[in-house]
DNA sequence: TTCATTTTTTGATAAAAGTCAAAATATGGC
DNA sequence: GCCATATTTTGACTTTTATCAAAAAATGAA
């Protein structure tokens, strides 16, 4: 194993800590190698997203930008009420996004695994206080940024800027998805859909999360599973 | 009336055509200045939204960029299985894109009042052929624009640069607030909030379509309002 | 590994929403 | 304004999904 792990390789990442180091030269620690690790996997994914190169001076701004931190699995980040002030890259890991009605009841808004996104837009856009849970579902690595600074990044690298006109398109088509096969599909359908187009969220997730996400009672998801 | 008529005031526009010239002195027929009219509601949409102006150069270029096009009541815009070519700014009427699935149901994805963008984004981004219809709900008028022409504007003119921006987390905030009605609210929730957010959609759009956009049968809209 | 805790499954029943058919009402194109 | 056409409402009945309770299975922390 080098000591660049890929976004995917989720042991790889995690377990770095626990081997030495790859060079015998060098000075630096496992843990500051394993920082450097995570970043460079942040810089890999811009890199591949838009296919611009970024400068050693653009990597300094952006690790200096996204903060790291680490999350227990059941650790909040963010709570009902309070004002969601990041947007999170995930590393490793899976969190989600849900609310709690009067009864209790969850509704998971959305799930994000290892090299995508996640924040309460709504919240993060209009500084409101946020009307939804966002917790870590599995030991969890996050590289967070504030919305002005990522505005501020979006002014200086190319690169960044790119990357940000891209996602916002991918966002409009997958959530346009989402909304057709909520409200045109029964719940069967649904659950077929969600195992053609999300296999790894049943091997991440319990199928109580996934019972909420497709809007369907526990009971109802297991009964499907059935046949 | 003024020659140059608000977005809102969709009799303004359309009446044009059959009134005299207001100003006497003038060699330019109503049918031109309706079209003025039209543009002029564009630049203000834009400047309105961005705070930012917009240069007689740039007004020229967002001009060209935008073709002027009219829908009769049920025309399509776009049928299943062509390749969505335009976004829409609709000036006035109103547009809903659809699915219809083997039994011949429909899906309202989404409605488009004027002042409202409308386009199928999967279809669009990715140059695909759409699964849905884009139709007008009543007689319509729409400027329409490419994906390339407006990555080109963008480039060109800092408002539209701006706009683009604002709007994707617009996007991002309305997309993710309908995903959670669906999934955590029942039929009659979902009506309630409906009434709560989009009370001018009951004036414009049929008990069928708003029924299809809640993801219920009309019998079942119809009994929720004898409540 | 054990064992307390959580998750999933199963069964019985209730509630919600869909289906089909027909009548009442509204509407828009001439 | 008329009238064919489309939309909405109503009723009887079916299907789907939720609810509640309890058993079975899986999981993770010591």
């Amino acid at each position: 194993m080098t000591a660049r792990s890929t976004l995917n390789d989720q042991a790889a990442v995690t377990e770095t800590t626990e081997l030495p180091a790859v060079k015998s030269s060098s000075f630096r620690s496992t843990a500051e190698e394993h920082r450097d690790d995570i970043y460079n996997s942040l810089f890999d994914y811009f890199r591949n997203y838009t296919k611009l190169p970024l400068s050693p001076f653009d990597q300094r701004l952006i690790r200096d930008a996204f903060k790291l931190k680490k999350l227990r699995r059941r650790q909040f980040l963010v709570q009902e009420g309070d004002v969601c002030k990041y947007i999170c890259f995930v590393v490793c890991g899976a969190l989600r996004i849900y609310s709690v009605n009067e009864r209790g009841q969850e509704a998971v808004v959305a799930f994000a695994l290892e090299g995508k996104w996640m924040s309460d837009w709504e919240s993060v856009v209009t500084q409101t206080p946020s009307r939804y849970h966002i917790d870590a579902v599995e030991h969890s690595e996050i590289l967070q940024i504030s919305p002005a600074e990522l505005h501020a990044l979006e002014a200086k690298i190319p690169a960044i800027d790119e990357f940000l006109r891209l996602e916002q398109r991918l966002v409009a088509v997958t959530t346009q998805k989402r909304i057709h096969t909520a409200i045109s599909m029964n719940a069967e359908e649904r659950y077929q859909d969600l195992l053609e187009n999300h296999p790894e969220y049943f091997q991440r997730f319990s199928q109580n999360m996934i019972a909420s996400y497709l809007g369907i009672k526990p009971e109802t998801l297991s009964r499907l599973r059935k046949r």
